[in-house]
DNA sequence: GACACGCATCGATGATTGTCAATGTGAAAG
DNA sequence: CTTTCACATTGACAATCATCGATGCGTGTC
């Protein structure tokens, strides 16, 4: 276990990421998983192309466009949500959902393909 | 067809992608999902990271990192080459993996997370 | 207070997925 | 030609997931 060979994460941990950089570790691959496997459905896609279009849009307003019962539609908010990718806002009746500030620039180059 | 109200794709593909286009299509919805399931998964995720950190790598060599079996390792290299994530190379008796020269860029955001 | 509305949760179901042992294939090595 | 090696494929199984109807829980409206 010696230090023979050069220890690449340490080495861009104080430099920059770089694609050859030692294997993930295993609790930032599943963090990762988890927020591209909540990307990997294409109703979820749309959802948040339709949040994104309108900025901010509850849920009343996402059944009709996404085809899908309101059950379902509730069922993506919740993964989307859990994976940080968006935030609800209840008022009144409604619950408005929004993409937060720090994941904008991202889910805008997730949808830009 | 007429005009009379803009096509803001239309819009947007003559000049640059807006968080505030309208909804994806099915087909494009679909495309880009199948994309973000395939790094879904956190052994995907590092089998990735691995390839970008050895440049080329064979599927041999992930076998014991990865801590899976070698028809394991297979699948999930079979998931990546269907999304176009790595290709492969055969040489001899082995398949020689590597991240396609487009795919790059794309990659390496996306383990940079 | 009774009702209607928006949303979450529960329970069930069919489909997809991750995993591995066993087997098949094709190529190098003896 | 037989054996060994690297990899793909098959079959099976448990786990997860997407979906919906039914139901529950707040909240506004009458």
């Amino acid at each position: 276990m010696g230090m023979t060979t050069t220890s690449r994460t340490a080495t861009a941990a104080a430099c920059c990421p770089s694609i050859t950089d030692a294997s993930l570790a295993d609790a930032d691959a599943a963090d990762l998983a988890q927020t591209y496997a909540a990307l990997g459905d294409p109703v979820r896609l749309k959802l948040l192309s339709l949040i994104a279009a309108a900025g901010e849009l509850c849920s009343c307003d996402m059944v009709e466009p996404l085809a899908k019962s309101q059950p379902t539609v509730s069922h993506h908010t919740r993964v989307l949500a859990e994976a940080g990718l968006i935030e609800g806002d209840k008022r009144g009746r409604w619950v408005y959902w929004s993409i937060p500030g720090v994941q904008v620039d991202f889910v805008r180059r997730v949808l830009a393909r």
